[in-house]
DNA sequence: ACCTGAACACCGTTCAAGT
DNA sequence: ACCTGAACACCGTTCAAGT
């Protein structure tokens, strides 16, 4: 369905490397989605045979799962440290929820990955600074998972929406049209729904996911 | 890969629909994933032409849609009140982890669906129950999007996490080379990630999805 | 060692032809 | 109205053949 916009392809000068496979990957996968990913346009873009791919990459889920590593460590790695744990663990997931966000073919691999080195880099970042809270014991693990859960869930989530719901729709258009489909769902079934319907209309995405941090945050807090 | 068990085709005797139809797509993912699905094995195992399939189904993303809300609905639907609000919102959460555990294939459903209607299912419970909580205002909507994504977050990882890691392989077996990796991480990039490897080898998936509910709830309940 | 591109075994989907 | 199954336009992956 999405139109492979011809592109020139790549001049054929440097030789074929696993690192340059995967950049063109990341392109494609940023530009299409996630099946505009075929080896056949890979190929072309990179000028080479289709073939030629296989001698730098095992197949095809090798291949996403390198491309999903090397976008989140190229994201992350230039972390600052910030002022406190708090703003630093608000931080991290808003970085995440950001890089989801713009590209979200990451989010059906985030999960994924035998080896999930683009969680566990999360997982580390937010562990240090829950452990600079003062969480101790056991009650860090549980803390920094559900964290952890909690930001890849909604950065997922928003992904996948912004994925099925037409390219740049206007996102106003696209709430307004769905509050009123909540308030219009049955009044028996769905009191609860019908009765947010207004907020999720007027709601915005980042403000809401910090507000679910801070109650996350808040409860850890309580817990202490 | 998996091997297509050949099981007698149903007897031709019913006519074609849509609900044998979802029926049997149903099985076919439970019993073999999603890549199980396939439009000529749904049709040998219907006793039927592949084509025939499309009069009843407009494709395959809408079988998979009507699907998802099938199982959703079917799960959701017989849960009686609990005694209290909050442990109201555990079992449902304990619902959706297990049917998300049943049919690993849900995960990657549930955030898509056009008009995803099991996801509103979930949230509409939760909702009553934040409500009954005694939250008032905007903080219903926050607190019950907070509750629906974490609770999805954390069952599809887990199913994910399942479906990759071979069928029933032994989950204490898992976790132990799992926590055994995670203690060979570099010390200086992975200090917390090493220091909790233990704590990821003995715990309990369930104990640790409801200790972050508990810890949403606790959040809630502080901010109020 | 690395690349080429035809070939193979699949898919989802369509559609003329049947009943 | 509903079903059949060959045909079409794709895939990922393999592999003999080239350099």
């Amino acid at each position: 369905m999405a139109k492979k916009a011809p592109r020139a392809p790549a001049r054929r000068d440097a030789a074929l490397s696993q690192e340059r496979i995967v950049g063109a990957a990341i392109e494609l996968l940023d530009e299409q989605g996630e099946e505009g990913l075929t080896f056949r346009a890979l190929a072309t873009r990179l000028a080479t045979g289709s073939g030629a791919i296989y001698w730098h990459v095992t197949n095809k889920s090798e291949l996403l799962v390198v491309a999903t590593n090397a976008v989140v460590a190229r994201t992350l790695s230039d972390r600052l440290p910030s002022s406190s744990p708090r703003k630093a663990i608000r931080d991290v997931a808003v970085c995440v929820f950001e890089i989801v966000d713009a590209h979200p073919w990451l989010g059906a691999q985030l999960w994924r990955a035998p080896s999930p080195t683009a969680m566990l880099q999360i997982f580390e970042r937010i562990g240090r600074q829950v452990q600079a809270l003062g969480v101790r014991g056991s009650a860090q693990f549980t803390s920094v998972s559900a964290l952890v859960s909690y930001i890849l869930g909604v950065s997922v989530q928003n992904a996948e929406s912004r994925r099925t719901f037409e390219p740049s729709a206007d996102r106003a258009e696209f709430l307004a049209k769905e509050a009123t489909r909540w308030k219009e769902l049955d009044p028996e079934e769905y009191s609860f729904t019908r009765s947010v319907a207004t907020q999720l209309r007027k709601h915005d995405d980042r403000t809401e996911f910090l507000a679910g941090i801070d109650l996350i945050l808040a409860g850890i807090g309580a817990s202490k």
